[in-house]
DNA sequence: TGAATTCTGGACTGAATAATCCAAAACGGA
DNA sequence: TCCGTTTTGGATTATTCAGTCCAGAATTCA
């Protein structure tokens, strides 16, 4: 009994992620939201509830997604070196960089700073555990020898944090591929042995 | 004969700058805009035209002061290390790092992306100025014996600018002086020799 | 004093906004 | 076939928004 749900939910969020990251919470009309995701008004707010629980969740999903991507392409690769490049490039080395898609995680913390709860539960989560992975993955490296001793691993994560979010805006400004590779080679130098 | 302007045009653009700073373009309501800039209705758009140009001109101003800022600070030092190591901290050792404060340029660039003609003319000049300045000091330096001569001088200068814009997301994301201090410490640490 | 100009404050307009509501078609299973 | 649900599409509402307009007070100078 009853008409099955004809979209992918998780297709439209995705589609809504997209809108949210090239316009903004502010920025992004329903009409467009609508009109990108491929379906109607009604079946939009029944699925989601408004607009702002649409941002909230599209930028809880990008947010752990994200992560996860970046946490994986650096375990992925034998040495820490390696793997702190891994997740630094990874990014840039997205099949075409094109400015108009823009990190959601580091939109929303220049659109709405510390201001909404909410928002900043979401980045502070996603952050924290950037922060760890990134930490671990440096005492690792550190121990193998590869990275240099006498920088706090900590410290090195944040480093490496302020950095991904410095090539996401150099991306969203429309630096090349080539020139954010060149940037990640530099970032890596600081942490050398 | 007139009477003559009674507010003061330069310091009501700066509290523009600092609404478009905290809200973005889209979120800041002309309702808001007045009250800060503290005039009426009818000075605001005599003086300024309208939102937009209030918004361009704004972004110019904050731009080209900011980064005149930046080398002046960047300049007033007398090795080229320590240049770039005021350049990059001048930002984080404002009297109160507010995360409410947000760089209007990065605020600009996460916002509109490459969309908008008038506003990426406004920030690319502020990028070329910039990159010119440190890719100079990071020549000054090599040939000082400061920084690691196998460092291409544009390269390291679009390092220094994604740094500084990490720096800036990350202040705006609430972190604290002292954590910027040390992530501007261990940026150094790639250009050493 | 009077002409010229700018100020404030609010009324107003028209467009765009998010969100609700409704009707009719589409679909699945009992 | 028919009930229950989801779909679409459009009508509708109420709000907010940017921007215009108006009236009267304030201020300067001739």
């Amino acid at each position: 009994m009853a008409r099955p749900r004809e979209f992918d939910r998780d297709h439209a969020l995705g589609k809504a992620i997209g809108v949210f990251a090239s316009h903004g919470y502010e920025g992004a009309s329903t009409e467009v939201l609508l009109a990108r995701m491929g379906i109607s008004r009604q079946s939009m707010y029944d699925t989601f509830g408004d607009k702002r629980r649409l941002y909230l969740e599209a930028l809880e999903r990008y947010s752990g997604g994200s992560t996860a991507e970046i946490i994986a392409a650096m375990n992925a690769e034998s040495s820490a070196a390696k793997g702190l490049e891994a997740a630094l490039l990874q990014f840039a080395m997205r099949p075409s960089v094109r400015p108009e898609d823009g990190c959601l995680g580091v939109g929303a913390v220049t659109e709405f700073g510390r201001t909404d709860r909410q928002v900043t539960a979401i980045t502070d989560v996603a952050s924290t555990t950037l922060m760890a992975a990134f930490a671990r993955v440096v005492r690792k490296g550190q121990k193998a020898g590869e990275l240099a001793p006498d920088v706090d691993a900590r410290a090195a994560a944040r480093f490496l944090g302020t950095a991904l979010s410095g090539l996401k805006v150099s991306a969203r400004a429309g630096a090349s591929a080539a020139e954010l590779r060149d940037v990640v080679r530099i970032t890596l130098r600081s942490l050398q042995a």
